[in-house]
DNA sequence: CTGAGTTTTCAAAAAATACTGAAAAATAAT
DNA sequence: ATTATTTTTCAGTATTTTTTGAAAACTCAG
């Protein structure tokens, strides 16, 4: 195998891989092509790379950048902007668990306690809250440990769960 | 908020969780009915409930099944399948994280272990081979600590990363 | 200020994904 | 063996998501 045939087949399994955690295809490929370039791209440099339009370019750069995946390089002497990638896979990590905490748990909470709320006496009703009690419960606790696990540093959390418990 | 109107939203709600998961809306939302229901539920009342097909219902059971998070329970004397939810959250969870780290992580770890075979002398390649065996490395890791993390129970990991971490 | 280079926007088109409905297969009761 | 019920399958349809391409909005050097 050959650079540009690993290089590809690294694209094409990063999107894929993406495409699973809420980043779609593209934008995990234009991640994955800025992760193997030692070099910053610009959005047209992209474009050509993976054959798809400034537009799509645009967007993808834009929402990788709010992920915080990916920041702005300006190159002195030059009038476009360049772009590079986050390396270090634990900051990777870190940048995905929050943005979905945010989206997903923490507005799911919200939800639950909402729910809680729900009045009536009868059987069928009781059962209910606490179904919702259990689950909120376990969401508030998962919430706080996420916070923790994103606070504490990647060698803790890997010599943590790579070695020490049975 | 009365029961109905709680109900409806946690199904709601949770199949919207479920669509940033890898689980589809609908397969959520099955999953988020038979959470709420005491009673297990054959495939005709959750299509009542849910006003989907019947073939909707069937695929989508039968892929929560594959994925450990539904099961069949039978009732004496009734001839259809009845279905239930797991209703442990830790459980919920373990099975959603084994399933995707089998789907997810080791391909792509396969792909990693194919990519670093790439040959080439030039600067460049080597470049390229660096960055792929960090991610290589990270990955592997990450792979045993979510082995570990799914052998240890619920407890310890809440407990671990609820408090004792600065 | 002008205009070439660059980025942004967004409606429409294309692609990917999920759902239906009807038919076929399986299962079980008579 | 026949019939009634339930489950499964899948081609076609509908929905959702992503991408394009062209126009608008910037930006900055001259």
């Amino acid at each position: 195998m050959d650079l540009k045939e690993g290089r590809e087949k690294f694209i094409q399994s990063w999107g894929t891989l993406g495409s699973h955690w809420g980043i779609n295809r593209t934008m995990a490929q234009i991640h994955a092509l800025l992760l193997v370039s030692d070099e910053p791209m610009s959005a047209n440099d992209i474009k050509d790379d993976l054959n798809i339009s400034m537009g799509n370019v645009n967007m993808n750069i834009r929402a990788l950048m709010d992920w915080g995946l990916v920041y702005k390089k300006l190159k002195s002497g030059e009038r476009k902007d360049f772009y590079e990638a986050e390396k270090d896979m634990w900051k990777v990590v870190k940048c995905i668990v929050t943005q979905r905490k945010k989206k997903e748990l923490e507005p799911m909470i919200r939800v639950l306690n909402e729910i809680s709320q729900v009045k009536g006496e009868d059987k069928e009703t009781q059962e209910f809250k606490k179904v919702i009690q259990e689950i909120k419960l376990f969401s508030s606790k998962a919430d706080t440990a996420l916070d923790n696990f994103m606070k504490s540093d990647s060698n803790w959390v890997l010599k943590t769960f790579f070695n020490v418990m049975k």
